[in-house]
RNA sequence: GGGCGGUUAGCUCAGUUGGUUAGAGCGCUGCGUUGACAUCGCAGAGGUCGUAGGUUCGAGUCCUAUACCGCCCACCA
């Protein structure tokens, strides 16, 4: 029994590092069949995904582990299939979270970003980088990713700026790229413009501030006006009313003046003013508001910007000047109201927009900045999706990304930032010529001039990771890894990031490459808490997956995110499921213990050819049947389904049934202990291959016992197709046509459970003698020679004393002084130690009658029904066999009741 | 304003071509430990599947309406 010196608890802590090592230095990770490898065939088809790469700043969170264990288990599952498998890591530069990152940690030293002056602040960043940017891929390591780490890529390396380089100035000579003064929403806080997916918006408390627009040359005569943000009126270019509404139609054309300023400017009629709400009539403020500036193009008004960067007052401001905007706001209100020209103000609920990054209310502002025009790749992409070129799982966010697509606007793509990719533009101070090159240029190709300068923005970080499928790959170089590996296969990534991350990457790859850069998008759920709350480090609920992993082991953490999420769905995570299952990667450990041990005693050969007992035909049918659930399943994208099943059949049927039959046959010898050990060792196996996509660790440490100890035993298990090196590249179990045999053996078997199950309820119910065997008598009808034929199981699992135990086809009296139950047609009597209280008993023996009575008129119902007709034969014999089987029962259960009497 | 998801056992959740007694884990109750495992075993209690209609021989599953919770998009001052 040497095996069984291995430790009684599954010891994750000495084995998880170990293994992934293992795995790594025999190259396991890297596809088997590589392009730069001699031997190389272009028509083997990989699998490939691209790991939506985490921010260098940042540190494992249950997020990640999710898409860790999600594409570990897609790349596994399809390594095993014997697919050339590939699985591309890397990490993001993030402009905004690494440059704050790095601004704090100067903050910590004194030193401000503007101080260091650009230059020096971007070196340190890198210092920063090289020394803290591996912390990421060192955890995602450690959740047991098997990724290609030859082909890591950061987005900020020499290979993926030239990728960017190449993207932004073929959109710029398709005329796809343009630099214009546009509305676009500034970050006071960050000094920076960021994308409308940059942007939350969230209810607050607040006002809404009715006061008077007086007439230029009447100041009796007002329109009163409501606002949320009375700084804004310093930046009034007209008063709107709708052109229909009567109380201010004599109005329209005349002037009013802007209150404190006293600029006088038009009143308009627009059909956009909504007479309904507020007084009516609406304050301009086109440089400050997206609508208010349509409103302005519409009738020519003058754009005045009163805000600096920092979302002070600016020179547009007078008196106001210098002041930040909310100080302002009360300013000018008192002013206001001094000048007698307030009406009221009432509590109103804001929609207040934030900076998704700082959280700083974020300003609506006209500036210059650089925009994609976006219809024309959203076209394609859309295109891409509705002819079925990706597929999307689950389905309905397909309508969510027609919607985005559909009425999408221009993309803001510069950042004022100093971390990132520089915007590939030079200007000219000579001849003012604009300058877009692939290569840095030294001279104004316009003049000649040396006196140029680069554009001071970088890109926004998504602009890079849309090119992230094929810039990892190379492109634009025309590699090898290019051409063999893309289209990549699945997109696994959260549904949060639908819209930053994956359209951009179709509209991308359809643009740059003309070709989907993945087929099919596979989106998971967010993770929260166990109450279902958004974990977040200001409510202190925030779940460290390494803290998991430390206490409970990869293996636990990983089967949990796998197991308890559904596609597209949400899922709560509380340590009292992880606990849960490393509980089940304990049960794999000591079912494999034991199966390592029966091995060893196992016989060395068979006298003769197997005879199969029913026992080891069920297991072998369930396993069959289990392993054509997981294709079906696993084709399905429905991979926490599968391993509920795996698991389900590992503890419940392999380990609580299989293993205690096995004891038996076991002891038995023989050839009976031989073929036992090799279906043992054979759907262990089979599990753990099975298992092994969900569980790494656990079970490539047993199947390297597994292996052994077969190996060195001579007659011992031995796979069909031989072993493999190790489990990662062992062969998945390719299902079986369901064999004809298969029903009868696992109804017999079922029967039998059922049996053993009743007979220890019974035992439990009437408290005999715990851990004793006791006599039985069986009245089995025409199961008599099932019950016959398992005898020996039967008594060991229902505790019967073999002695003792009678199976009979009919007994001519019954047993009296017995407890009695009648299952699935067979009469068991058990006797009763100590006094027989017959009351309870009958009283018992009266219920089960009543309840089978019951089902026997409930399906006499159902078979009389029209069911009876219009349901499928077999539906309705199975109905029939069910009444059959109740008539029976109720025939037994009275005659006991009798006899009781 | 538009769209989506959820509502199933005390708690957290499965349940994908509709098949007739609805499942798991945790928790709870009772019993059990010299041989794979107490991170365990055996047995048990516990649910009119949010509500109201409809389709069907048959609905947790499909349709309609509705309530509550949550999310996304749009951004009426």
């Amino acid at each position: 029994m040497s095996e069984n010196l291995l430790p009684k608890t599954y010891d994750f802590s000495t084995v998880e590092e170990r293994i992934y090592q293992e795995w790594e230095k025999r190259g396991f990770f890297k596809p088997t069949n590589d392009p730069h490898q001699p031997g190389f065939d272009p028509d083997r088809r990989p699998f490939v995904i691209s790991i939506p790469p985490p921010n260098v700043t940042g540190e494992l969170h249950l997020g990640h582990a999710m898409f860790v264990a999600m594409e570990d288990l897609m790349i596994r599952y399809h390594r095993m299939k014997g697919i050339p498998a590939l699985w591309v890591p890397g990490s993001d530069h993030a402009g905004i979270a690494t440059q704050l990152q790095v601004e704090k940690m100067l903050a910590g030293e004194g030193l401000k970003r503007e101080e260091l002056g650009r230059e020096e602040f971007v070196r340190r960043t890198w210092d920063w980088k090289h020394k803290y940017g591996g912390m990421i891929t060192r955890q995602i390591r450690r959740l047991g990713a098997s990724c290609d780490w030859d082909r890591e890529r950061f987005t900020l390396d020499d290979g993926l700026s030239k990728s960017v380089r190449e993207a932004f100035v073929r959109l710029y000579e398709k005329e796809l790229i343009y630099r214009g003064p546009r509305m676009i929403n500034w970050s006071p806080g960050l000094k920076t413009a960021v994308s409308d997916l940059e942007v939350e918006y969230s209810e607050e408390p607040g006002f809404l501030y009715y006061f008077k627009y007086v007439l230029a040359d009447d100041p009796e005569t007002f329109i009163p006006v409501a606002t949320t943000r009375p700084e804004t009126i310093l930046g009034d270019t007209a008063v709107a009313v709708h052109p229909e509404d009567e109380r201010y139609a004599h109005l329209v054309g005349r002037k009013v003046l802007v209150p404190i300023l006293n600029r006088a400017i038009p009143v308009i009629a627009d059909d956009y003013v909504d007479k309904a709400f507020g007084t009516g009539a609406l304050k301009i403020t086109p440089a400050h508001d997206p609508n208010d500036y349509a409103i302005g193009q519409r009738h020519g008004l003058e754009v005045i910007n009163i805000l600096t960067p920092d979302a002070a007052i600016n020179e547009h401001g007078g008196p106001y000047a210098g002041l930040d905007r909310f100080a302002c706001r009360k300013k000018i209100w008192a002013d206001m109201q001094e000048a007698g020209l307030v009406i009221k103000e009432q509590p109103y609920t804001l929609n207040v927009p934030r900076s998704q990054r700082g959280g700083e209310i974020v300003e609506p502002m006209i500036s210059t900045q650089w925009f994609v025009e976006i219809k024309p790749l959203a076209e394609k992409a859309l295109a891409a999706v509705r002819d079925g070129q990706i597929r999307i799982v689950p389905e309905r966010f397909t309508k969510v990304y027609y919607n985005w697509l559909e009425n999408i606007q221009d993309w803001c793509i510069s950042r004022q930032l100093w971390w990132g990719h520089r915007i590939p533009v030079w200007y000219c101070d000579d001849c003012g010529a604009t300058l877009v090159a692939r290569q840095d240029p030294t001279s104004c190709a316009n003049c000649g001039s040396a006196k140029i300068r680069q554009d001071e923005d970088v890109l926004d970080t998504w602009f890079s990771s849309g090119l992230w499928p094929f810039s990892t790959l190379g492109w634009p170089e025309k590699t090898a890894d290019l051409d063999y590996f893309y289209p990549t296969s699945y997109m696994e990534t959260g549904y949060d990031i639908l819209f930053f991350w994956v359209a951009r990457m179709i509209m991308f790859g359809l643009e740059f490459t003309g070709q989907v850069p993945f087929h099919t998008v596979y989106l998971h759920g967010l993770i929260r808490d166990g109450n279902g709350h958004k974990m977040s480090k200001s409510k202190g609920n925030v779940i460290d997956p390494l803290g998991l992993m430390d206490e409970l082991g990869t293996d636990a953490l990983r089967f949990t995110l796998l197991v308890g999420s559904t596609p597209g769905n949400d899922m709560n995570l509380s340590p009292k499921k992880v606990e849960a299952n490393r509980n089940f990667a304990n049960k794999i450990w000591n079912a494999g213990r034991f199966v390592l041990g029966t091995l060893d005693a196992a016989p060395e050969q068979a006298a003769a050819e197997p005879q199969w007992t029913l026992a080891d035909s069920w297991i072998w049918a369930r396993l069959q049947n289990l392993e054509r659930e997981a294709d079906r399943l696993f084709s399905g994208f429905q991979y926490g389904e599968a391993g509920r099943q795996i698991y389900d059949f590992f503890w419940s049927e392999f380990a609580d049934w299989y293993l205690e039959i096995a004891k038996l046959q076991m002891a038995d010898g023989g050839d009976r202990a031989y073929y036992t050990a090799q279906t043992l060792a054979r759907v262990l196996d089979s599990c753990l291959r099975l298992l092994h996509p969900f569980t790494p660790f656990v079970t490539e440490e047993l199947w390297g016992h597994l292996k052994s100890t077969c190996q060195q035993k001579p007659g011992a298990y031995q796979p069909k197709e031989g072993w493999a090196e190790m489990l990662i590249v062992a062969k998945w179990p390719e299902p079986q046509a369901a064999g004809a045999w298969e029903e009868e053996k696992v109804n017999d078997f079922s029967l039998l459970q059922e049996i053993i199950r009743a007979v220890r309820n019974l035992r439990t119910e009437k408290k005999m003698t715990p851990g004793k065997r006791i006599a039985a008598t069986f009245a089995a009808g025409e199961r008599l020679p099932l019950l016959q034929a398992q005898s020996k199981t039967l008594a060991a699992l229902a505790y019967i004393d073999p002695q003792q135990l009678t199976i009979v086809e009919n007994l001519a009296e019954k047993p009296q002084d017995q407890a009695s139950l009648v299952v699935a047609g067979v009469e068991v009597y058990l006797p009763l130690t100590g006094m027989v209280d017959m009351a309870s008993e009958q009283a018992r023996l009266q219920k089960e009658l009543d309840e089978t009575q019951s089902q026997i008129e409930r399906l006499e119902g159902l078979l009389s029904s029209p069911f009876g007709q219009k349901a499928p034969a077999a539906v309705v014999d199975k109905e029939r066999q069910k009444l059959a089987n109740f008539k029976e029962t109720a025939a037994s259960l009275r005659e006991q009741l009798q006899g009781l009497k």
